[in-house]
DNA sequence: TATGAGCGA
């Protein structure tokens, strides 16, 4: 025998409706028998048309783990003792069944990688040069300082030619509106010249290491003055304390004098200390 | 203790 009871619209339904809606309230009805619940409600569709939405449910014939089975069975307690088995749509929505995705099982992963909107980004790399469209940051790119890559579009430099016009610089970078330093116009930019001045001479920067804490800049160029002329000296501090961290970079104009401050330096007691001084590598992540 | 600071898309 059916047990009836009636139920209000949902609450969300509720404030959408406004408080002066005629629509019939939902009903509940549940089949002891068929162990079958149909929810009955009113609501408007998309033409604002009042429709009558029947659902029904099967209530405790579905498969599921022991443990949800048994909580299902539990007494319904409090303003809910008297509902129907199973959620109450006034105040409980169902929602549609999530299936989840679970590592192990890789076949189904394998075929939905294609429709994963991650799974595309992955292949996608997220910088690229603007310079040669590398896999890089434009600042960290090979061609940063000949502001060309190799074999720019030749056919596009021979159409501009017949423009005539300012014969400085770089024809491809030019064109492309980039900025051309001085030293890099009428013709400068050839490889070997750009290689020479680039970087702040890498080539010749050596790393001191296991410096006293006291010491100060001048006095590194006092200990390294007579090897080479010293094109920068930096003396690694903490930002926020101004505390030497003990070790420093010298940049020699000559590798060759660095070379020698090298060899002349390291293991030179200083201080209290015996300083360490090896070959500089550049520093991040190239 | 230790390979610099800063700029991004």
């Amino acid at each position: 025998m059916p047990e009836d009871s009636e139920v209000k619209p949902s609450w969300a339904e509720q404030v959408e409706w406004g408080e002066d809606e005629t629509l019939p309230p939902a009903r509940e009805d549940y089949d002891e028998k068929t162990k079958t619940k149909t929810v009955t409600e009113y609501t408007y569709n998309s033409e604002s048309k009042k429709v009558k939405v029947v659902r029904t449910y099967k209530i405790e014939t579905r498969k599921v783990a022991p443990s949800i089975a048994k909580r299902k069975a539990w007494k319904k307690f409090g303003s809910a003792s008297n509902d129907a088995p199973g959620p109450n749509p006034s105040n409980t929505i169902m929602s549609e069944e999530t299936f989840m995705q679970f590592v192990h099982s890789k076949e189904n992963l394998q075929t939905d990688a294609e429709e994963d909107p991650l799974a595309k980004l992955k292949g996608h790399k997220i910088v690229s040069c603007r310079i040669c469209k590398g896999d890089h940051w434009t600042t960290k790119c090979p061609y940063k300082d000949t502001l060309a890559p190799p074999q720019e579009n030749a056919d596009s430099d021979k159409a501009k030619e017949g423009e005539g016009g300012a014969s400085a610089g770089s024809p491809a970078a030019q064109r492309l509106g980039k900025y051309v330093p001085p030293n890099m116009r009428d013709g400068g930019n050839r490889r070997g010249e750009t290689m020479m001045g680039n970087r702040r001479d890498e080539a010749a920067t050596i790393r001191v290491t296991n410096l006293p804490e006291d010491t100060i800049e001048a006095d590194l160029q006092e200990l390294f003055r007579p090897f080479g002329s010293i094109s920068r000296i930096y003396l690694a501090k903490d930002k926020a304390t101004g505390q030497s961290k003990g070790f420093a970079f010298i940049n020699f104009h000559r590798r060759e004098d660095a070379a020698r401050a090298i060899a002349g330096v390291s293991g030179f007691g200083y201080g209290h200390l015996i300083l360490n001084v090896e070959w500089a590598k550049p520093s991040g992540t190239q």
